[in-house]
DNA sequence: CCTGTCGTCACCCGATCGGGTGATTTTGCC
DNA sequence: GGCAAAATCACCCGATCGGGTGACGACAGG
């Protein structure tokens, strides 16, 4: 299941409070400054205008960091969907390395044990993720992150038309 | 439909228009509704606070208009990539069905084809892609962009080189 | 102590895969 | 028509995979 929408709140939250402190520094600064004087000087309408101006700057400003994205998507593991799964410690390591796309001979010699034993293991993770063929588990981790897709942690873009 | 890159240049500066129209709009709203009267009866500390917040939230609306991404990664399919391997069409076609994890016979039934046939073209496929498996031939197809890869918006680009 | 879970390994067996060779038909192009 | 590429299908064969069963030791928890 993809993160919850709701999970972003906190961030935006942040930031709103952070421009509501700038808004009531500016406030503040105004008065400091004896705006009516200001506004005696260059008269109501130019007032208006500044202010008009630098809140729209600041207004564009907390637009884009509202909109910013969450940029490098540090792809957290579903520890939920891990133990919801049953998923032991040991099946996450051949899931792990079932995604080279090694046999399992290879898979065995890598993680220091028999051939059937990867077997084993290969089996209950298939039940577990309800899936027959090594391809379907590894769509199927990915789907529920229990293992990061490409373009998740390591961003090697192959451009097109290179 | 193609988008391309530059498209969106248009597109901003159509937004700020509408922005720079939008506020004018308000200062002629403003001076239509003898702002000056309000500043006497409100303050002129409320009319501004009244005009910085309006502000405040057009330029939240014209960053977050700024920094709305253009459709993510569409995924184009690399061409060049097909062309220099010599993969053929039907090869791809074996290629796509391939990342649903299906065996040879179930892919031969999607496809129309004898489950030799399905072998053949796979054969050949793992061949051009320099792999041994079935997986290896999925990763090394995303890596290159021949498929589109999890998170990859689905839709597919016509590019105009062929 | 007993039970359950986990990790490990073995064996069997059928299905599938990967690799190779060969053949035929279709398609497009000169 | 001739040619080349592509697509199709068949067969063989060894390797691997997927499924199932059984077993043993370690280890935590009641």
């Amino acid at each position: 299941m993809p993160m919850p929408r709701w999970a972003i709140l906190p961030a935006m939250g942040r930031t709103i409070l952070i421009y509501a402190a700038a808004l009531a520094a500016t406030v503040l600064l105004l008065e400091w400054l004896q705006y009516r004087f200001w506004a005696r000087e260059l008269g109501i309408e130019m007032l208006v205008g500044l202010v008009g101006l630098g809140c729209v700057c600041l207004g564009i400003w907390v637009g884009m960091r509202l909109t910013r994205r969450s940029d490098p998507a540090p792809f957290t593991r579903n520890e939920a969907a891990i133990r919801s799964l049953g998923l032991t410690p040991r099946e996450l390591d051949v899931l792990e390395a079932l995604v080279g796309g090694e046999s399992n001979k290879t898979m065995a010699r890598d993680l220091g044990v028999s051939p059937n034993t990867v077997k084993t293991h290969l089996a209950r993770l298939f039940g577990k993720l309800d899936v027959t063929s090594r391809v379907q588990a590894i769509e199927t981790a990915r789907s529920l992150r229990l293992i990061p897709a490409p373009g998740d942690s390591d961003r090697t873009i192959a451009r097109p038309d290179g």
